[in-house]
DNA sequence: CGTTTTTGACCTGCGC
DNA sequence: GCGCAGGTCAAAAACG
């Protein structure tokens, strides 16, 4: 938390401006020229109370997707229990026999709320059912064709497994093609586990999820290092297989002259490297929120673009989230469940422009899958706006605009004004604004793609049925985000790793 | 004094 | 096998 109070906090009114600490002399390059504080991170994600309310509000008026069912059975119950109050109060004088009838209709109702809820447990169930099905069957059939998966994997593969195996780490090992040593058990536990369908997005939500989960583990030791040695020795034997795909990662490209972004964790700094083609330097931070939480993050500023800093996330969180942290892990969800959603048939050489959505007015604001890069990543790019500043983008990938109407790139920093963006004319008294609207923006945008509904109705539906198998409680508690539902995968601990780096 | 950052060394994977 | 690049470790330094 002391950490915290370095950063600054654009979407808080109240806290618009955290003070730095005085580690402002460090970063010499995010000194505001006129005399104030350092800025350490900007925070892109944090909002208030108010605006998760909203929030959850505008999920529910979608329907469609968001809104666990039931917590709209609930609040059915509750417009009703409410309502019969006040018919209770107005009718004091009236005949008892009304009053009476009211009561029968409520119970009635509340009968019929049970059996619409008995209704989505099975339903639930059924998708689940299927859901392992799926999975299992896609399995055996990666298998089968293993042979040709090698030439495959530069070229595009089904849709569903690359989605699965972008978001999920875990189930990526059991879904990896490549793998050969991948079970039938592992692959039924996937299935069964609502994390496994997406990762990237677990790791984005807010952690509820208790960190009982399996799936913690699992993530932790995949993630506690990969790579490293100490860990591998083991590998000869059990070892979970090594998947070529290490780890779905959501980057963030922001216009930000802070060097971090506040995206409500705690992290500690434990690297920094000179990247190849980079003059800025690589920072590399490991979540300190909770004792092994296997989350690391990579910022770095973009070298065409030195007011980009690109963070990118790997990994699920294994502990509860803050709300600051949670509306961060909503925008990584949102874009982790558009990879899920089947947009990645574009795996590579797909055009990066608005192909898919050229409904969207902003185009130049993307969502970018790679799947050339050693992890599969989705890049998420705030920096452009209705007149976007070129910049190069990796890979060949397939790109999904997001109208981002907040003007990303004063997002880094309400005081600095980036000469050569037009946008950042804009009054710096909107900024806050601006920034808290973009996060709902950005929902907004990907929530308006049909695959992201379906994967995210789907994400629900896996949630509410592990956390019944899990602990028997209702799932409203999904959505404590204000927001976007947990998604599976993500459920309450694990929190989809978007990395947010000023390069 | 405890925590965090810095930074050089080390390890691993990959391409040639 | 060698070199390069990315990523991590851990001791030392800095900070609060």
């Amino acid at each position: 938390m002391d950490k915290q109070g370095r950063e600054l906090t654009f979407l808080h009114s109240g806290d618009f401006l955290r003070q730095n600490t005085g580690l402002s002399d460090r970063l010499t390059h995010n000194s505001v020229d006129t005399g104030k504080s350092t800025i350490k991170e900007v925070d892109f994600f944090s909002r208030d109370r108010t605006d998760d309310k909203i929030h959850c509000d505008q999920e529910i008026k979608d329907g469609s997707s968001s809104a666990p069912v039931d917590s709209a059975v609930n609040t059915g119950l509750n417009l009703l229990t409410s309502s019969s109050g006040i018919l209770e109060t107005a009718n004091e004088n009236k005949p008892n026999n009304e009053l009476k009838k009211l009561q029968a209709e409520l119970d009635s109702l509340h009968d019929e709320n049970k059996k619409l809820r008995r209704m989505l447990d099975q339903i639930t169930k059924s998708y689940k059912d299927l859901q392992a099905q799926l999975i299992m069957a896609m399995q055996k059939q990666a298998q089968g064709n293993r042979g040709k998966q090698k030439g495959e994997q530069n070229g595009i593969s089904s849709p569903i497994m690359s989605a699965q195996q972008f978001m999920d780490p875990r189930p990526s090992a059991a879904l990896d093609v490549n793998d050969t040593s991948v079970s039938d058990d592992k692959a039924q536990d996937v299935s069964v586990s609502p994390t496994n369908t997406t990762e990237a997005m677990s790791q984005i939500n807010p952690g509820k999820q208790a960190s009982t989960e399996d799936g913690l583990d699992q993530t932790s030791q995949s993630w506690g290092s990969p790579k490293s040695p100490r860990l591998e020795q083991g590998k000869g034997e059990e070892q979970v297989p090594e998947v070529p795909f290490r780890k779905a990662r959501v980057s963030v490209r922001a216009r930000s002259e802070a060097p971090l972004i506040t995206d409500g964790c705690q992290w500690r700094k434990y690297g920094q490297k000179m990247a190849k083609g980079n003059p800025c330097p690589r920072a590399y931070y490991r979540c300190t929120m909770a004792v092994g939480c296997p989350v690391r993050k990579q910022v770095q500023r973009c070298a065409e673009d030195k007011t980009i800093l690109i963070t990118t996330y790997e990994g699920n969180h294994n502990h509860p989230l803050p709300p600051a942290a949670t509306a961060m892990a909503n925008t990584t969800s949102a874009a982790a469940a558009m990879l899920l959603s089947g947009s990645t048939t574009s795996k590579e050489s797909l055009p990066s422009n608005n192909t898919f959505f050229p409904s969207l007015p902003y185009a130049s604001t993307l969502a970018t899958l790679s799947a050339s890069a050693p992890f599969p990543t989705i890049t998420l790019d705030l920096t452009q706006s209705p007149n976007p500043i070129p910049f190069l983008r990796a890979p060949p990938s397939t790109t999904f605009p997001l109208p981002l109407h907040g003007c990303p790139q004063l997002l880094g920093h309400p005081m600095y004004v980036p000469p050569k963006v037009p946008a950042a004319a804009i009054p710096s008294l909107q900024l806050g604004q601006r920034q808290a609207s973009m996060v709902e923006t950005v929902t907004a945008a990907i929530a308006s793609d049909p695959n992201f509904r379906a994967a995210l109705a789907a994400a629900i539906s896996s949630i509410i049925g592990t956390q019944r198998s899990n602990d028997g409680t209702s799932s409203n508690t999904n959505t404590p985000n204000g927001g976007i539902p947990v998604l599976p995968g993500s459920p309450q601990l694990p929190q989809s790793c978007t990395t947010f780096s000023t390069n």
